[in-house]
DNA sequence: GTGGTCTAGACCACC
DNA sequence: GTGGTCTAGACCACG
């Protein structure tokens, strides 16, 4: 569980958390049902407050990433959104959408840009691939 | 000068008008030499405080994507992009994994992915080629 | 905006707010655009900290009830779920059933019971139409 | 006995025990004079720590649910319902009216919500009967 | 040991 | 003025 935070970011510290986390489960290097530290110890290895960490967490448990067990920890939740299909596509057409208009103006051509989606999609599926050699 | 305002989003309003002016020259539907809409008419069209499209330009001026000449208003500078190819695609993607990232928690598959982004992409770039028919 | 605390309930105290907001809305009490109290007056009306009415206030946000503009303050959600229609029932459903097993330890007949819930119902309508005498 | 734990819903898991007991005595499952099972046995069927049901059966005991006789096991006490009728009905409400909150916020109208009442409500009949043919 | 709640007080960004 | 973030330290419930 390597986090790396960037105190001069503006990104809100707690975010730093939730997105680096998200990140780890998305590229299989943390899996359904595992552990994950418990806050007090997370919070000294990252030298913030354990507030802060706790603040991370529940923005992850109602976003149905991990579920918290208290007096128990938390753990990888099974992967599946309550949401509806359709604002689930939403949600995801904005992210999209910034990633285009950021190449747009990034002066990055379209055929580059996607060859680029195609290349990283790769290396997530790789990653995960990797951290499941069971299968 | 279409700017649409999401004020539910947690995103600074200010920093959307940044955005998507960038985006709209990025984009073609303004071009260099062009001349911004003065900050007085374009606050009460987007019905927001005039202070708030003041820092929206100010900010534009900092990055130097448009110059402002007081009393006279501000035109969108010359293109440059002084970032070397490298940085400016590392940069993308950036905004490329936490878009694969969301995907992968949103429960939408690798293949539909792909075809969002490709559909995403013929969306703009049709935008892109109505905004600037004289090219 | 009336609401009232129980400090020795074992309820905490946020999650009494933020029932009371909601109950206020079903209600008809606070209807669709309308402004909430400012966290800051709230708070020391209901002589409670700052952080408390936030927690609650981000609570209420992220169930979709309100919508909170940094800086404008909170106003009461237009009325949508993003949840699934399954999942939406499966949650009332719990309710429900939760109200169901206590009528049976309370030894309240299924008939009157029925005729209980048919009443509060009536109850929460006419408020709602009370509050709507414009239409 | 068949107790069903869900160890996500933030509700202790000594109160699930509890409450779970208690409505399989209101729904006739449990008869006064009969026994429950030990609390050992019941901790390794339910794999959860001995101390939880334990607390459990003392909650119980304290709500005079329960007779424990030390060394002997638990039985069902004798049914009483030493509140007022108009008390228990007020306690009712509160549950009720909860439901129709929720129902609210969860876009279900009103005659979706009467109809899941009463299919909830024969379901949980249904149940009854199954468990007390004997009567 | 775990996580949850609440307080108190600080600083910041936005309008 | 508004809400958002973070710290620090306290107490509690649960397993």
């Amino acid at each position: 569980m390597f986090i790396e935070l960037n105190f001069r970011s503006g990104k809100p510290v707690y975010l730093q958390v939730v997105d680096q986390i998200k990140s780890a489960i998305a590229s299989g290097g943390l899996r359904a049902g595992e552990s994950l530290p418990s806050i007090r110890p997370l919070s000294e290895q990252l030298r913030i407050n354990r507030n802060t960490v706790a603040k991370a967490y529940a923005e992850l448990e109602n976003q149905g990433v991990i579920e918290t067990m208290p007096g128990k920890g938390s753990v990888v939740a099974a992967n599946h959104s309550p949401l509806k299909k359709e604002v689930r596509v939403k949600m995801l057409c904005e992210e999209i959408d910034a990633a285009i208009v950021q190449a747009h103006h990034l002066q990055v051509p379209p055929a580059e840009f996607l060859s680029l989606v195609e290349q990283r999609l790769a290396t997530f599926q790789q990653k995960t691939a990797d951290s499941t050699p069971q299968s």
